[in-house]
DNA sequence: ACACTCACG
DNA sequence: ACGTACGTGAGTGTA
């Protein structure tokens, strides 16, 4: 047995690594006790974070309390697995940070299912999340275990990612190579790989007694990880990735890219990326740049060349000006080669080995709840077109069925901030109700217009966001004078939205800046910004709209259809068959009443590809 | 590390 | 007193 001695908070622990068949037997019967005391902290370390491509491996499983974490050697077979699969089949509780990594790991690299660890498990990131969901930019400890175990438990708790890259280039790895490869006897890789679930271990009663201060209702934590179980879910599924498509619109954009930055190159821009080259070239074009960015510099993004190139938002030509070549090679060429590094080779290169894309989707990432998808970002394909999102199948003799809620944080709004007028509308306005068409008649009349509709529906925006009447103007391309006026009528014909705001900043002032949602969610605020909080209690309840959903969905038996959450949207791979019905079952699980407000979805049938749900043929 | 850009809801 | 667009992930260039 390899023993390690360390100090956390002014207590000595222990890490031990169990090296014959006698300290197996030692470190079951530490289990046998341990487990009878409270949960295990439960930990892995792996070669990588692409969990799911082939030669991924599984190096070490981390079993641990406040004193003693184990360090058992996975990789090495054998007895080393048969104890720890017994330990990971049999232990009612765990405590794992960022438990949805180690829940797809072990899913499918140790054979133990998510379906059978999830409900035993304590996610202390979870925890931290519904203490204060803020990243550490944001003014928050954020969620990793480094700078909660300092804040909580010890100041000069170790930075164990950090001080391992350190160690990994010691050996002239690199950080992403070095946790395949660092050797297994490592002093310092074992050290902290034990020391991470002792901090874990540690963590988890200095959170529950915050949350108990904070009064964080309980349900809210267990409706957390039900969520969070029911992600690794769609996770695991994944979706079919069209390679051979794929591959030749990787190709395709290549080519295009290329194409265009040859033309761009004739202009004298060797690098369409580099914005002060492209803004010295359209200058000595004779092209008037006026606006800047924050720092000064000229600003050349895609609104910027678009005008010159004498386009519409749609890529239509307006018929302005003369449209200037370079700025027209340079949007095409740029938007070729994001679509094709970030999506097109992305997907590529995640695909597991049954032609599957894994993303992590992340159930409780931004500071209001909403979650997020990394490798690949499958809430942020383009939707102008179908391009990007025809790579990515429903399974073999199933259609892609899209269900979204109907103006979703709108209703929030109107049920959170009790507005009447609005809360009318929704209530006696039938399926087809168009919140912002009701604005526009309620201030314009019977003959209000479309251009009147988008009026409303920008100031509508303003309201959840907290816009200003310059931005809104520079978004919906209304003059200022019509955005004001537009401004002044909402706010006439729904007086309690601004009440409502101004009364929840003077709670928030009270309950040191945090707002509190109805479904107990802790919202920190920052002071210059105390406008954001209409938005945060909007875009927050409709999370939990969406979390419920899920929920109530997988009660349906609907869990093994469902492939992505989006917001305000459930992605799902339907038998073809039963698409109606099925389509019509997963609409209304999500739909229901928020406060007097009905809650409404949607359902959109595709065929095979997702893009089929998205342009005009397929 | 930071700035800029661009994709989404 | 007044006015402030919200939340993400990802790639590339620059210093």
């Amino acid at each position: 047995m390899k023993v390690y001695n360390y100090e956390i908070a002014g207590d000595p622990v222990t890490v031990r690594v169990p090296e014959t068949l006698a300290d197996l037997d030692e470190f079951l019967m530490w289990v046998a006790a341990a487990e009878k005391a409270g949960p295990i902290a439960l930990d892995t370390e792996t070669s990588g974070l692409d969990v799911y491509s082939t030669g991924y491996r599984l190096r070490t499983v981390q079993f641990g309390d406040r004193r003693v974490g184990w360090v058992l050697h996975w990789e090495r077979g054998g007895r080393f697995q048969e104890v720890a699969l017994e330990v990971l089949r049999r232990c009612p509780r765990f405590l794992i940070h960022n438990a949805p990594f180690d829940w797809a790991v072990i899913d499918r690299h140790a054979s133990v299912s998510l379906e059978s660890l999830a409900p035993r498990t304590t996610d202390t990131r979870i925890l931290a999340a519904l203490v204060d969901p803020r990243q550490p930019q944001e003014g928050g400890r954020g969620t990793a275990l480094k700078p909660l175990s300092a804040w909580y438990l010890d100041p000069r708790a170790p930075d164990t990612q950090e001080d391992l890259t350190a160690i990994f280039h010691d050996y002239g790895l690199t950080k992403a190579q070095g946790f395949a490869r660092i050797p297994l006897n490592d002093p310092t890789y074992n050290l902290y790989a034990g020391l991470d679930v002792i901090l874990t271990a540690r963590l988890e009663p200095a959170l529950r007694r915050e949350l108990d201060m904070l009064e964080v209702r309980p349900r809210l934590v267990q409706y957390e990880h039900e969520i969070a179980r029911i992600c690794a879910v769609m996770q695991r599924t994944g979706m079919i990735l069209d390679v051979p498509y794929t591959k030749a619109l990787a190709a395709r954009l290549a080519d295009e890219e290329q194409h265009y930055a040859s033309v761009a190159l004739a202009y004298g821009v060797e690098n369409i990326n580099a914005t002060r080259q492209v803004a010295d070239a359209l200058i000595m074009m004779g092209e008037d740049l006026r606006e800047r960015t924050k720092t000064g510099a000229f600003k050349v993004d895609k609104a910027v060349l678009l005008r010159l190139a004498d386009l519409d938002r749609d890529w239509k030509r307006l018929g302005q000006r003369e449209p200037n070549p370079l700025a027209d090679a340079i949007i095409r060429s740029k938007r070729a080669g994001k679509w094709r590094t970030a999506y097109a080779e992305t997907f590529l290169s995640v695909l597991d080995a049954e032609g599957r894309v894994h993303p992590f989707i992340n159930s409780l990432q931004a500071r209001t709840g909403r979650m997020s998808i990394t490798r690949p970002a499958l809430q942020t394909l383009p939707s102008s077109d179908q391009m990007i999102r025809r790579c990515l199948l429903a399974e073999p003799g199933h259609v892609m069925v899209s269900t979204d809620f109907q103006a979703i944080e709108m209703r929030v709004l109107a049920a959170l901030a009790d507005v009447k007028k609005m809360k009318e509308g929704f209530v006696n306005g039938g399926a087809d109700f168009d919140i912002h068409m009701y604005t526009a008649r309620l201030i314009k009349g019977e003959g209000a217009t479309q251009k009147d509709r988008k009026l409303f529906k920008g100031a509508g925006f303003g309201k959840v966001y907290g816009g200003g009447v310059k931005t809104l103007a520079r978004q919906t391309g209304a003059t200022e004078e019509e955005i004001s006026r537009a401004v002044a009528a909402y706010d006439r014909e729904y007086p309690e939205i601004k009440r409502a705001s101004a009364r929840w900043q003077r709670q928030a002032r009270e309950t040191g800046l945090v707002h509190v949602s109805v479904t107990g969610r802790r919202l920190p605020l920052d002071r210059e910004r105390m406008y954001a909080i209409v938005n945060y209690a909007c875009q927050s309840v409709a999370r939990d709209c969406l979390g419920q959903s899920l929920i109530d969905l997988e009660a349906n038996g609907l869990l093994p259809y469902l492939r992505l959450p989006i917001h305000d949207e459930v992605v799902a791979s339907v038998p073809e068959r039963e698409a109606p019905e099925i389509a019509r079952e997963i609409a209304r699980c999500m739909t229901f009443d928020l406060y007097g407000v009905p809650i409404v979805a949607d359902s959109d049938i595709g065929k095979r590809s997702w893009g089929s749900l998205y342009g005009a043929d397929e």
